[in-house]
DNA sequence: TTGTATGCGTTATCAG
DNA sequence: CTGATAACGCATACAA
């Protein structure tokens, strides 16, 4: 006896089954038409029975559509791009419609993997710097709604970011308030969101006539942080304070300092940015910037929808607040004690 | 005149300009059969010029596979979830298939939306206490391969987990070789990774002749750690030890323990559990166990490759080992000073 | 209220 | 080496 071929039933077994048409299934199964109450539960029974569940493929291939939504980032590690991913995928499933998901690691094929991805979508989110300037006008010249996030602008895409700016230059005057006059930001990057916060601390400088040092580049991650503070903070002429380009950065700082034996803040202050979870947790508690991570990814797979759906055509620039937070790298606080 | 229709052109256009027929268009494309080299070039000229991409709908119509895997976990939030995630994408990526993710964050409509994704992927993981067991059987009736993260087994399921209970037992024999007596466990929950945690715990007790005291429930975030621990130090016969369910309790206990005045490790000692950033970062730093939790991932993801390709057909349990990673919250360690 | 027939975009088989 | 053509599974005008 030859082993059922565990194929899945389709319209058509229901259809005869229930001794209707597939176009009858459909309209039942849908809501889509008139069904007298005694053929809907005729047809209701056979999908009982048979566990019928539609294709996806061919429910896709009939509507035009692919009920799916794309986001590509660079990175999957670290907390930032998990909380944003996560807004994304919480907004994007509510309205109904699957997330995919591709990390670009550094990798080399990535256009051909966000090509690729962008034929099962109906619209992507480009996180980041995933992809250059180039494909994403490929992408959006097909028609496809694209939305930009935590990236430089590019005409015909709709663009989410945090505020960078006005942020790095309240963190500045923070700690020009606290005294500190030789600071160093750790952690470069032309554009983006770290080339806009370094924009920010040198034009604070400048307006407060503190000498600018040129931002030193290092990776973007603990150990980027550590290795690159290790070597400032040798030097005879350390810096009072770093204003790290974000918290994982500056949590490698924390660590190079305390190797050192230097005090945070009283021989050095530390500022981070996200507040991502180890900031609050950190002995002493970074000073951060807190980005609204979750609202980002929400925001952008809102904005997305709207592409889609066709509420709205022409793209529009959305940029989000974001909040200083004073904790204890920066120096003291005498009065406030929190 | 009529704005052009944005549709993406189809092999049969490519066809028609290159001269030749689709099954030639198709076979230059995938070299899946003989095309004179004149013949290919024009397919690949008027492939060009229409930029075209085959459409995955299509594609997967006629290929009768989806080339895309699923994963459902509970909350992306938690360092913890995002690192298998990333695990997951990574080796599924490889592979060269495309990974949707679906977060089941309490939700109601569970069953339905883990119905819809089984439609759109060709394998699933399944995540922590994602979906009962009745649906995973309904899930493997289907035929569709199905590997557990992280969860109680189901016949017919693969299953990836950590090593739970030894790892239990070696931290508790740790804690007792501090010379702590009075241990409770923060988080507690019937079954799962857990469940299990305890169960090692209890048993190391009992062999060692210390006094059990049932697991206290608690939230598996920050702040649920803060609420419950709060109430447990306040009592007058607070533990010396607390066994935390997770980092993100054993966190949340730190900051209760910093409120009440405790010194940690002088009055108390707390340990985790996952080896989370902030774990490292938090100061005392944080005794816990670390999870390899992009290898569960990883392995997750090459399990369902092989289920999906048909390498093997009968399902199977890994155990991934964990690592006791030994700081200062449990206690003084005069020796190696690290 | 129901059924028929067509289209959606590929791949692959089988003749030429 | 190339071309017709049959699936694949569904939605939906249009007819009845």
């Amino acid at each position: 006896m030859p082993r059922d071929t565990e194929t899945a039933p389709t319209i058509y077994e229901v259809a005869r089954r229930a001794g209707v048409s597939i176009a009858t299934v459909s309209r039942a199964l849908r809501d889509t038409g008139p069904v007298a109450p005694a053929t809907r539960a005729k047809v209701l029974a056979a999908v009982e029975e048979l566990r019928f569940t539609p294709s996806r493929l061919g429910v896709s291939l009939a509507e035009g559509r692919n009920a799916a939504n794309g986001i590509v980032f660079p990175d999957l590690s670290g907390p930032y791009y998990a909380e944003v991913v996560l807004g994304y995928e919480e907004v994007t499933s509510e309205l109904g419609r699957s997330v995919i998901i591709l990390s670009t690691r550094g990798q080399s094929g990535v256009r051909g993997l966000v090509r690729d991805l962008a034929r099962r979508v109906d619209g992507l989110v480009l996180f980041g710097q995933t992809v250059d300037d180039a494909m994403v006008d490929e992408l959006t010249a097909t028609g496809l709604p694209v939305v930009l996030l935590a990236r430089a602008p590019v005409p015909g895409a709709d663009l989410v970011a945090s505020e960078n700016i006005a942020a790095a230059g309240a963190l500045t005057e923070h700690l020009l308030g606290h005294g500190h006059r030789r600071l160093t930001m750790l952690g470069a990057s032309a554009g983006g969101d770290i080339g806009e916060r370094w924009q920010g601390v040198r034009q604070t400088l400048l307006n407060n006539f503190v000498a600018v040092t040129p931002p030193v580049p290092c990776d973007f991650t603990v150990d980027g942080g550590l290795i690159a503070a290790r070597e400032i903070l040798r030097r005879a002429d350390r810096p009072e304070a770093i204003i790290c380009a974000d918290d994982q950065v500056a949590l490698g700082t924390l660590l190079a300092a305390e190797e050192l034996g230097l005090r945070v803040p009283g021989d050095l202050a530390v500022t981070g940015w996200d507040d991502i979870m180890a900031a609050r947790h950190a002995r002493p508690a970074l000073t951060t910037v807190r980005q609204p991570m979750r609202e980002l990814g929400a925001r952008a797979a809102r904005a997305l929808d709207e592409l889609i759906t066709g509420v709205r055509a022409t793209p529009r620039h959305q940029t989000l607040a974001t909040e200083l937070i004073v904790r204890t790298t920066c120096g003291e606080h005498p009065l406030e004690e929190q």
